[in-house]
DNA sequence: CCGAAATGTAATAAAACCAGTTACAGAAGG
DNA sequence: CCTTCTGTAACTGGTTTTATTACATTTCGG
């Protein structure tokens, strides 16, 4: 699996916007996350516009425009980041289908299906014990 | 996420091999995995050769040679599998490195690590409470 | 109302990864 | 010894990911 950077690019551009927040600064241009991010302006927009389709933040536009959290940052759970920025399930199915002859490719996907389900839901649910402020403040204490 | 299906193929091949002992043959050749999961042989030869390091089968060589369960169906846990095929964690982190003169780029990685870390355990703790018996018993439900 | 500043998005590129395929050396049973 | 099958390397086509340039669009501030 090549295991994708998205949430934590997500996560991070959240936790970066609640500590500016917290010291006066409500709103963030692309360009301000994107330097602690340390990468392109871009991909933080369409990070960001990700986060904006889910509600999560607003932005404005024009000179002087900026992108803000929409709720405080306790009652943003990773699991809503997750799903903004995520879409692809964890696990595939077969590529081609498999030889439905035999009892075995006949019936397997939708038995994989249910196992897979099951286990993103508890992915999904681990991850809605935690909020950007708790990652923030994890990530303060980091001396 | 690009998905990949190397969980999938070597369920999938476990559960035939499963049934298969079921109804006495207790060797399976690459190339009769191959045919019920519809792909081509090296891929099979190499998921098998996964969960051979992980001890989960065994191979003899040469003529007559074949692929068989080293325990019974109901003691091979998904989760074994998924550790034998999955190397990759699920999360990446940052791509370059974030900018440690701000204090999320700084403390951000082990923040996310622990996060990350606790939703693997998650994942697996539910995966470890599906064993092949289980999938191959839903799959022959599955009409 | 004009210009500056910023977003949204398309197009492109390089790197990585995945599934599939061919090829072949090596192992081992008969 | 010969046949069969594994193990693995090499390569291909396709997709994804991150990064980058470019530009039309929006809107604030003066």
């Amino acid at each position: 699996m090549a295991a994708n950077s998205r949430l934590t690019i997500a996560v991070h551009a959240l936790a970066w916007m609640a500590l500016a927040q917290r010291q006066g600064r409500d709103e963030l241009t692309s360009d301000q996350v994107a330097a602690s991010v340390n990468t392109n302006p871009v991909i933080i927009r369409r990070s960001l516009g990700d986060l904006r389709r889910a509600g999560l933040v607003s932005v404005r536009h024009g000179a002087g425009a900026g992108w803000s959290l929409t709720r405080p940052p306790e009652e943003i759970s990773l699991v809503e980041v997750y799903d903004a920025v995520e879409r692809e399930p964890l696990f595939g199915l077969h590529r081609t289908e498999p030889n439905l002859e035999c009892p075995v490719g006949r019936g397997i996907r939708p038995a994989l299906g249910s196992v897979y389900g099951g286990a993103e839901q508890a992915l999904r649910r681990e991850l809605g014990r935690t909020s950007i402020a708790d990652v923030l403040r994890e990530t303060l204490q980091a001396k």
